[in-house]
DNA sequence: AATGCGTGGTC
DNA sequence: TGACCAAGCAT
């Protein structure tokens, strides 16, 4: 007798799903924009926040950004300049910009109420794939497959028994919504929790399997935890990159509230031609503007 | 589809 | 100590 076929795209089992909810009801974080009440701007502000960015360092900020503009409208009358002030050091500040444009475009178009159709989400500025579905399902309570880094992760070894999540593939949401649980409330859930056990446990350095709810039915354990096949992905570079550039630039000018002259720049950075790229494609983004007489300056 | 885009914590 | 990592998006 052969030992029984085994599909590498078997799903690990009924009523997995199930346990990944209740595994959440008593490990979830206490975060702030899951709590009763938080309405669907708050979570889109979440959401772009959280994008590339830990959760430690949104909290305090997510605070102080809905406390100030806590509708849509009230952030589309904020100048740029405001905007990037309040983003502080989320990093990649062209979040912020988007994010206020999208807030534009619902105060505009959608009477300054969050949209809830993911279509529509996906078509503001700044929400894709991911945020779209995330608003949709946290806040408006849609049942929709959510999928980020963490979600492909988890899938990626209970489900196919690979140890990373890699890249977004079309397979993805059937992935998920083999998992999610029939009721409506609970796949809610479900989404939320699947996020949460890759960020606490199945997490990307070295998985805390011991502390797993699904550990005695997940592919990658049971195929004995094999390592990554096939390149590790290149970690990006930041020390002198134009990235470390443009964060010191608008370090001077976020401190600065009366424009200054390129030599107030200069110590931002030693290499003049690199500054002065950096300057020109912030400029571009609309991170930065110039005066009338050749200053620099958070847009106004 | 590969690349650029910030920042700071962790081990 | 420096590599790695953190709820993506746009181009």
């Amino acid at each position: 007798m052969t030992s029984l076929p085994t599909s590498p795209a078997q799903a690990p089992g009924p009523g997995t799903g199930d346990v990944i909810v209740d595994w959440f009801a008593t490990a979830a974080r206490d975060l702030p924009w899951r709590r009763p009440r938080v309405d669907a701007w708050a979570v889109l502000v979440s959401e772009v926040m959280l994008q590339q960015t830990p959760v430690a360092r949104v909290e305090p900020v997510w605070r102080d950004w809905l406390a100030r503009w806590p509708t849509p409208s009230s952030l589309a009358a904020a100048t740029p300049a405001e905007v990037i002030r309040a983003w502080g050091k989320l990093g990649y500040p062209r979040r912020a910009l988007r994010l206020r444009d999208a807030a534009t475009a619902i105060a505009e178009r959608h009477g300054d109420v969050v949209p809830a159709s993911v279509p529509e989400l996906e078509a503001l500025p700044g929400i894709g794939t991911y945020t779209a579905r995330a608003v949709a399902c946290f806040g408006y309570g849609q049942r929709q497959p959510v999928v980020d880094t963490n979600v492909r992760r988890v899938v990626a070894r209970l489900v196919h028994g690979r140890a990373e999540g890699g890249n977004a593939r079309a397979s993805d949401l059937a992935d998920i919504a083999a998992l999610t649980p029939e009721d409506d409330d609970r796949a809610v859930r479900f989404s939320v929790a699947i996020m949460e056990l890759g960020a606490l446990v199945c997490v990307a350095g070295t998985p805390r399997c011991g502390a797993c709810p699904v550990r005695d039915r997940c592919a990658w354990r049971l195929a004995g935890s094999p390592a990554h096949a096939g390149p590790a992905r290149r970690v990006q570079k930041f020390a002198g990159t134009d990235r470390q550039v443009r964060g010191r630039l608008l370090d001077v000018l976020r401190a600065a509230h009366e424009p200054v002259d390129a030599a107030a720049l200069e110590p931002a950075w030693d290499d003049a031609v690199q500054r002065s790229r950096c300057l020109d494609s912030l400029l571009t983004d609309g991170l930065v503007e110039q005066t009338e007489d050749g200053l620099f300056r958070l847009p106004a």
